[in-house]
DNA sequence: GAAACTGGTTTCCTCGATGAAACTATCTCA
DNA sequence: TGAGATAGTTTCATCGAGGAAACCAGTTTC
């Protein structure tokens, strides 16, 4: 096994009896959720910025269809990211929030975003 | 402005003109390369466990067809994440390794593998 | 009474992601 | 001579992600 694999299995935590296996599996089931287009941009929304309703997401999140928000805020509440909580107010309104789980996710979605922020200059001082 | 966000962009080492847009593109752009069930999941295999021939890669990377690893690796490439070696060996075979660019993936590799392995463990304790 | 806002659902459609399997081409070894 | 390994490409087919727009139901305001 290469020095670098020993160093992040050591990382992970994991114990050498799990190693590979685990790794790839892990990277599965954490690509299975955060999956798509709009996942990681709802729960950093909702992480970072707070709770908000349904119609605030449908603005905040630029460019996502009323379908796909809907579909995308049931499958996080399946997976107990977000909250879902109706308010008895007139009209209803429904708040969407991230959970203790949910914020988990944060460091992640951290590096995904400062990788992402760094390859955007990379790329727009290249050429 | 949440505090929290306020801490999130110091912690992107991002100006405060920048903020919010800047952070949403970035994520955008890193789910543009990184996308899809296979491209982390390749890169993690190059990146910890070294350079790889096609052959090799299709059989480590569990479930993968060759027409996609084939246009994934092509996509990669392109992208400079990795590097494309023809060796003039008889069969010539041919070398993907990951470049010091790719490699700054890593940290957000691992903490979503991190993420993932712990979600599991969550998942198939509960219950 | 009509319009506008709340939070969705439903239907229809398209296009691209992905898979299976066959095919190409070169080289080696038995 | 032909099987097997190298590294792919090509073809065909399917299925689901995602978008556009209409619709629904309740409330409130004009």
């Amino acid at each position: 096994m290469e020095p670098l694999e020993k160093e992040l299995i050591n990382a992970c935590k994991i114990d050498y009896q799990a190693e590979r296996n685990e790794m790839t599996l892990g990277i599965r089931d954490a690509l299975d959720i955060i999956d798509g287009k709009w996942k990681i941009l709802i729960i950093g929304t909702l992480s970072f910025r707070g709770k908000k309703r349904f119609m605030e997401l449908l603005r905040e999140v630029d460019g996502i269809a009323a379908k796909m928000l809907s579909k995308e805020l049931q499958e996080l509440e399946i997976n107990k990211l977000i909250k879902r909580t109706v308010c008895d107010t007139k009209p209803i309104t429904v708040e969407y929030e991230i959970t203790p789980y949910g914020k988990t996710l944060d460091k992640a979605i951290i590096e995904i975003m400062k990788w992402g922020v760094e390859h955007r200059r990379t790329i727009m001082y290249q050429d």
